[in-house]
DNA sequence: ACCTATTCATAAAG
DNA sequence: TCTTTATGAATAGGT
């Protein structure tokens, strides 16, 4: 690429190599992240400089699942076997924790739409029909706490008005809207975040990251919410 | 590259994806090589294909290197039990496998629309979102599965008039109704099971299936194509 | 960082 | 999957 072929060598002037490292990195990154979007699949990407900084990408939750899969996937059956002996029992209890894991693994996956490849018509149509029920209940469980939220903001509105008659307040407008427009059969949200929530995430950082080293402080870029890597910006 | 933009969107054909997912995969894994000859970088590159296929690639050493360096980057001094297998770092192992299976847990709960009492609004909002989401890719995926047996029956049924223009045919079968029923966008089957499975038994939908490997060296894990371990069910 | 000239990667089609 | 081909992307070498 560009003036003149490369060769596949070390590059041994160190100056060029580390704009080199810089550029091609980014390359990396974004192409990880494209194939993990444009594929639907789960990529891990690991990359130390040789001034030893750490470079990474994850797609969907976090590295570590990845990682942890991928144990899964390499050592499944050798960890079994190689265990027997300490703690017999432990280690069973250990491998069926590990297969429960594999499943619900995969249960997620699926409830949020991803690897429905191998399910069967029936299987899939099992899973839209619980979807479905769920996606009710969720609804339904959100409205009410919309309102009960708006009847409480309501109530403190009546108090305020009484005690701050001539004031100008600051805080209850901002729910306005959503009172006067329930929408329970199709709420919109101005981002779809399109992530985990939070809460149902596993580990602390979710969702396909890019960790960025440029002074030797490491700093994680969010980038499916609101801000997007600068790697991935062109496509 | 190649004729036209591409927009980075998963890409709902699903031969296409697997095309681009090929194509893409060689280049991610070259450009992977590269980085580590031409910068003398330890790379580690692991990509999970929709069907549950592992690519991988790890510069130098094993990957178990690169992963090690990883794990001790970033758990530097958390976790000190992470180096040797004596008993004590075993139970860790254990309690940290039953801490992912409960959040797990929790979350396919909530994706089944249970226990959404302790979610709060914005938490329930991204729950919808994601499950809105999900619905669409499964409905999509499901149409798809029906056209596909749709098509393949009009074939059959072609190719069963051919040859029993002049003869008496002996077993006529009735596919007919199905074909001219083509219901794109909200195509209902029969009896809706309408049976919710609790979340625990989502196993019996969802089949535990069985680790592949590309080069053909194939290794199961406990569970087998569509049924669960009975002892996976008590945990 | 920015700018091209080049080489590369790859989407689409067979 | 493999090949071909037209095009957009990535990037080496300079500034």
């Amino acid at each position: 690429m560009g003036r003149g072929r490369v060769q596949l060598k070390r590059i041994e002037n160190k100056t060029s190599q580390q704009v080199t490292f810089s550029k091609r990195r980014s390359g990396l990154l974004k192409k990880a992240n494209e194939i993990s979007v444009l594929c639907d699949a789960q990529v891990a990407l690991i990359m130390f400089s040789t001034k030893g900084k750490l470079f990474e990408y994850s797609s969907e939750r976090s590295m570590e699942d990845v990682l942890e899969r991928y144990e899964r996937y390499t050592h499944t059956a050798l960890t079994g076997a190689n265990n027997n002996e300490s703690q017999g029992n432990w280690s069973f209890e250990y491998i069926k924790l590990t297969a429960k894991v594999e499943v619900l693994d995969r249960n997620v996956r699926n409830f949020l739409g991803n690897d429905l490849d191998p399910l069967s018509l029936k299987e899939l149509q099992s899973l839209e029909q619980q979807l479905d029920t769920a996606l009710k209940r969720i609804r339904t469980r959100k409205n009410q706490v919309m309102n009960e939220s708006i009847s409480d903001l309501h109530k403190r509105m009546k108090e305020k008005a009484k005690t701050v008659t001539e004031g100008p307040h600051t805080g209850p407008e901002t729910l306005g809207p959503n009172s006067s427009t329930l929408n329970l059969t199709s709420p919109q949200l101005p981002p779809p975040p399109q992530r985990l929530v939070p809460s149902l995430t596993l580990c602390e950082t979710f969702q396909g990251r890019a960790l960025v080293e440029e002074t030797g402080k490491a700093q994680t870029v969010p980038s499916g919410n609101s801000l997007i890597p600068p790697w991935m910006l062109h496509i």
